[in-house]
Order: C-alpha cells, then sequence, then structure tokens
DNA sequence: CGATGTGTTGATGTGCGTCAATAGAAGTGG
DNA sequence: CCACTTCTATTGACGCACATCAACACATCG
C-alpha cells in the first residue's frame, strides 16, 4: 500500500475530508490488487467482505438472467468507489463485479469502513448523500429503459458524457462499445447502427473509440423528437 | 395530529427505535392530510420541503416523458414512508407523487427530519440501511426490464406479492391494473393478456381485483422457462 | 338509464432483437 | 515482418414480442 494510493482513495467523494488518521485507520487493513485483463471480482450473493475503490483501469457491475444474458448495472472508472452500500444489505452482493482490462483496485474490508463509519457522524451523512445519488441515477435508468427508444438512450448517454453548452466536443470510450450498449439497455448491433444513423445525419463523426459531436443543439434535438434508428 | 397517528409514524421501519419523545419532536411540524380522490402531491423537480408518511390509502411515485407518457416507479401503501431520501438530492424531488384515491397522508418538514436524523445517529444507519434497501429494488427492476419478458415481469409480481412456499394464495389488487401495468413496464392491455394466459394455462384465477394463485410452483416454472404471451 | 371510466379481446404495425456474413483490428508465433 | 488466428465492430435480412389502434363488455354513478 503505497502513500499515492492512500492519498487517491482519499480523494473519492465518500472519503474527502476525512483527516489523515482516519484514513489510515479506514485503510489499515486494505490492499491493493494488481489485475491483469478481464476477471471477476465478486459474484450476486457473495458474501460481502469488502468494498472497492478503483484506482486505475475499469471495472463492470453487472446482472445475469437465468438464461444467462448479461446486463451491465454500472461502469466504473478510476476514482470512483463501489458496493459500499453492500454493508447495508445484510451483507451479500447484489451484483457481479468484474474488471474490464488491467485494473489496480484498492480492496477495503467492510469493518474499518464500518468502524471508521461510525466514528465519523459527518461521514455518515456524505454516505446518505451518494447513495441517494446512485438511486437518483437509477431511476433514470428505469425510466430511459420504459419511456425512452433505442436511439434516445444511446443519444442521451452521448450527451451525458460531453460537457453542456459546449456546440461541439469529443468522447473517447475507453470499454468496448458491448459494454457501453448493455449498460444502455441495447444489443451491440443496436447501438452500432444509432451510430451510424447519427453519422448519417452529421450529427457526430466516430474514429476508432473516439466520437465527436459535430452539432450537440441537433443532437439534444433528434433525441427529443426522433430518437428512432427508422428513416 | 391524533396520537393514532404519532403512533403509526413510529412503527415506519425508519423510525422505529425512536423514542416517544423523538418522535414528537420528529413530528411537531407535521400535519394530517386529507386527501379526496386523485391529487398530485409534488411535480419532479419541486423544491422538497416535506416527505410523507401514508396512513391511509395509496400514492403512485412516477416519471414522465418528453411525449407525457408516465412511467409509475413504485407503488405505496399504508405503513410506508417516501422522499426522505430526497434530504440529500439538492432538495429537489425526482419523481411526481400523486394519490390514487382517498388517501390520509402525514407530511413531515425535511427540517424537522434533519433535526432528529444529527440527534440520533442510530437514525442514520436504518436511512442507510432503507436507502439502500431501495437501491437493491431498483436495481431488480432495471435488470427486469432489460432481461425479463413482459410475462416474466408479471409472473414475478405475482409470485412476489404473495408468500413462499405456499402452494396457493390470494392477492387483492388495491390499485387500478393499468398502475401495476405501468410499474410493470407494461402497457395495460399486455398485462391484462399475460393474466388471461395464466388463466388458461389453468396457474391462476382471477375474479374483479383479486387474484387466487392456484399453482405457485407452475407459475415459478412457468415463469422461468416460458415468460412468453404466444401460445 | 345514459354517461363515463376500466378492463378485455382482436387485428395490425413496428422497433429492435436474432441470425448470419463480412470487414477490420489486434494479438500470436514462426 | 508477414501469415494466421482471434476478437470486435459493422451491415443486411428476417422474425418476434410487444405496442398501437380499435371495438366491445361491464361496471359504477349521477
Amino acid at each position: 500500500m503505497q502513500e499515492q494510493d492512500l492519498a487517491a482513495v482519499g480523494k473519492a467523494p465518500l472519503f474527502a475530508g476525512l483527516s489523515w488518521e482516519e484514513l489510515q485507520q479506514l485503510l489499515a487493513h486494505a490492499r491493493v490488487r494488481h489485475v491483469k485483463g478481464h476477471e471477476t471480482l465478486f459474484a450476486e450473493g457473495d458474501k460481502a467482505q469488502a468494498f472497492y475503490f478503483v484506482a486505475s483501469g475499469a471495472v463492470r457491475l453487472y446482472r445475469l438472467s437465468a438464461k444467462g444474458d448479461e446486463k451491465v448495472i454500472e461502469i466504473l472508472l478510476p476514482g470512483s468507489t463501489f458496493a459500499e452500500a453492500v454493508v447495508f444489505l445484510g451483507g451479500h452482493y447484489p451484483v457481479y463485479a468484474a474488471t474490464l482490462g488491467d485494473s489496480r483496485l484498492i480492496e477495503i474490508p467492510t469493518q474499518d469502513f464500518v468502524r471508521t463509519l461510525k466514528a465519523n457522524g459527518e461521514m455518515a451523512m456524505k454516505m446518505l448523500a451518494s447513495i441517494s445519488m446512485r438511486l437518483h441515477h437509477l431511476i433514470n435508468d428505469v425510466q430511459a429503459l420504459t419511456l425512452e427508444t433505442a436511439g434516445q438512450r444511446v443519444a442521451g448517454y452521448l450527451l451525458e458524457q460531453s460537457p453542456e453548452g459546449v456546440p461541439s466536443a469529443d468522447i473517447h470510450m475507453v470499454v468496448h462499445k458491448n459494454v457501453i450498449a448493455s449498460r444502455l439497455g441495447v444489443k451491440a448491433e443496436t447501438f452500432s447502427r444509432v451510430l451510424a444513423a447519427l453519422r448519417e445525419l452529421g450529427l457526430i463523426t466516430v474514429a476508432g473509440n473516439d466520437i465527436h459531436i459535430a452539432d450537440r443543439a441537433g443532437l439534444e434535438k433528434w433525441r427529443e423528437d426522433v430518437g428512432s434508428t427508422r428513416p
């Protein structure tokens, strides 16, 4: 456990404001995990003994259907924590977690977390704010999945990945398209088709994993009153 | 504000364990609202000044699409609270709320809630547990919406509305079917058709707003490997 | 008893998934 | 460095689950 990792964890929204001593106590038994390639961190239903901070790489949280189909619930990038809330869910992970390529993760035992949480009243408030935010995002997802078309969800994704107000912007997709597609509740083929449609309309240009939004206002408009993969 | 209402609120999971004094303080400025018929309590984006306890009747939380279509996020029955988490979301309601018929609601100012929350450390933990539970349910919804068919969602609803283990059970639908349908992310017509299909298979019988599950095991099996509205 | 609202059932349309073929991109090994 | 495999992404053809549109049955209520 290097000092820079310790400092990085301290920058997570949840732990910002912790004193150096509290931080050290939180990470007393934490360990750094260097994961190569794709590896499952935990499965749904597993007994939760730790939660994670992403130092580098990426992680996907997902569910599996009875048939084995996968739905990505969330994609986690460096700087974020995940599975903290599990402490309050009877101690079992509600989702699967797996890395997306080489990653460096900090694994923090739930016990240390609970101890820090109880000692620091302010952190409970931050925790509540953090979980409430996730709740809000999930409500957005549910709305999008039921009230929006595939095209609208993809457009919404592009818009939320780029800064507001600016007429044009660039997005770099760090994870594979099928993962993003699953995150959006769409098949990879459909995702590809939507991008193609937007490309033909001159709203975006695509080069490998980089998407350039050429006309943000146009994309917003398209999202509102078209959102269809049809001509 | 009657004493029985006060006691009722104290039975909500979130407030179980509060002392009588704390409870009185929490409800110091609370007021009882008798709502006739269908009435909007608050709109998405409204500044949140209170959260609610359902004493009788029912409430639906929902979102609206740009086109005006509605998606019911949650149906709340007597004994439950809603919109508590809003305190931590910048003070704006993330959903619409409206009553489903005559209801008696207790409206509790957020200020009183925050004060009680800060004075009672244990309640923060209960709050975390409560929100985490909602989080978990929403994850289930997202999974169901993306990985299950309409039939599977309906069957899942019937199964979770009835006690486990018992071979047969009765469900009384207190709210209109189109509301339940929207909650399940399904059109009312489809909901009706699924029930018809299950009726023909002899798995359930329907009489008005009462559904009798005749063969729970059969329903579970149907959910797993059929789940289709087709013959 | 007409009026209005809720649920059911039938006919038709369509958005998106499925299946399949191909094109690139990226990694592997001689 | 170039053949070879392997994997991701794209594009086309087709099918299906569910929505949509519409007609009707059946309540409840003034």
